[in-house]
DNA sequence: AAATCGGGGAA
DNA sequence: TTCCCAGATTT
């Protein structure tokens, strides 16, 4: 993936829009202090701009600076937090507040990788305080960054891989102008917030739109692309029939290839079929009694196989229906499970030994 | 119902 | 290093 050497108008255009059509009047966009601009920057990970308002306010009144915060009592700021979620974060922010009183005179550390010692604070968090409050040139590489940049460059590959980010990182560095910095931050943001959204963006408004990559495809929503969803794994299912009699069970010989191969199993049902006539036509049986288990799913590497067991008492002694090929044998309770069984056929014979009527 | 968000901690 | 999670909102 190339940069584009378009870095002496990338940030100029970005910063002319953002003096036409960036948010300049927020409530952490006065006095723009390092602590004011880290809780705001907490907050607004999780949340949108309309719902923080109101809770940074309430939250600045009572914790005006980083000594207020780190004075108050854990549970007095969780309750400042109640109903923004991520209650994590609040106590990371209160443990970093006291860090910050206790180690550094309150003072936030000059550098992105000081300001990334504080819990709860990573690169892209510090390097917003640092560039908003201070001017320092650090760059921003939150989701509204990464879906601009993944657009403008037509990024292929998805962010989520460490490689894709770090291509990014570095991307988000190179335009990162050194006159206004933090202006060009909260520039970005809002682009990403308002025009670059993730769905309908307003490209002919973009300042970008002239050499954005994503544009020129004509769908430019198609970037960042998603996570890629690992395919769904199909779902069988099938009846798995404990036949007792006399205390002995009949299992099934798997053929010697395919899925359990070899191994001794439980004789197997399509899911529609009728259990009953099932089991008297192909073990020519009569049934005395069935009790449906619990069904439940197991999984294979590519596939779930939802198996509703169930137990059939039959009133013919053990040396019916065990044909010429081996293929069906009788076991006692205690032989069938010394067996190299397939897990699920396992856990069915247990349950049926203990006498569970329900399996879990 | 599924995707999202940045950082932390487990695997 | 990579994977998965917290929780509420948006799509």
């Amino acid at each position: 993936m190339e940069v584009v050497n378009t870095v002496e108008n990338f940030a100029p255009r970005v910063l002319a829009w953002f003096d036409l059509h960036g948010r300049k009047n927020l409530p952490w966009q006065k006095n723009k202090t390092p602590y004011r601009v880290w809780i705001s920057e907490i907050m607004l990970q999780q949340t949108q701009v309309a719902t923080v308002i109101p809770y940074y306010e309430k939250f600045m009144e009572s914790f005006p600076d980083v000594y207020a915060l780190a004075n108050a009592k854990q549970d007095d700021v969780l309750a400042h937090w109640s109903g923004l979620g991520y209650y994590a974060r609040a106590r990371n922010m209160h443990k970093a507040a006291n860090m910050l009183v206790d180690e550094l005179d309150g003072e936030f550390p000059a550098s992105v990788e000081g300001v990334c010692e504080l819990p709860g604070i990573g690169r892209s968090t510090a390097s917003a305080i640092l560039s908003i409050s201070r001017d320092v040139q650090a760059a921003i590489l939150d989701g509204n960054v990464k879906r601009v940049l993944a657009r403008f460059h037509a990024i292929a590959t998805w962010p989520g891989e460490k490689k894709t980010e770090n291509t990014m990182w570095d991307i988000a560095g190179y335009y990162m102008p050194n006159q206004r910095c933090g202006e060009y931050t909260q520039a970005m943001m809002d682009l990403g917030a308002t025009l670059c959204t993730r769905s309908k963006p307003k490209c002919h408004e973009c300042p970008l739109m002239d050499d954005c990559a994503g544009f020129a495809t004509a769908e430019p929503t198609q970037f960042p692309i998603s996570k890629p969803k690992k395919a769904a794994k199909p779902v069988k299912s099938a009846q798995f029939v404990v036949l007792k009699s006399s205390s002995k069970v009949l299992l099934e010989k798997r053929p010697a290839s395919g899925i359990w191969g070899g191994l001794w199993s439980l004789p197997e049902f399509d899911s529609d079929a009728s259990i009953i006539l099932e089991a008297e036509q192909r073990f020519q049986c009569d049934t005395e009694s069935v009790t449906v288990l619990s069904p439940f799913r197991h999984t294979f590497s590519h596939y779930h196989l939802d198996i509703a067991p169930s137990l059939i008492s039959i009133a013919n002694g053990v040396s019916f229906c065990v044909d010429e090929s081996d293929k069906y044998r009788w076991f006692s309770m205690d032989e069938s499970l010394e067996l190299g069984l397939p897990a699920p056929v396992r856990r069915i014979l247990e349950s049926v030994e203990r006498g569970d009527t329900l399996l879990i």
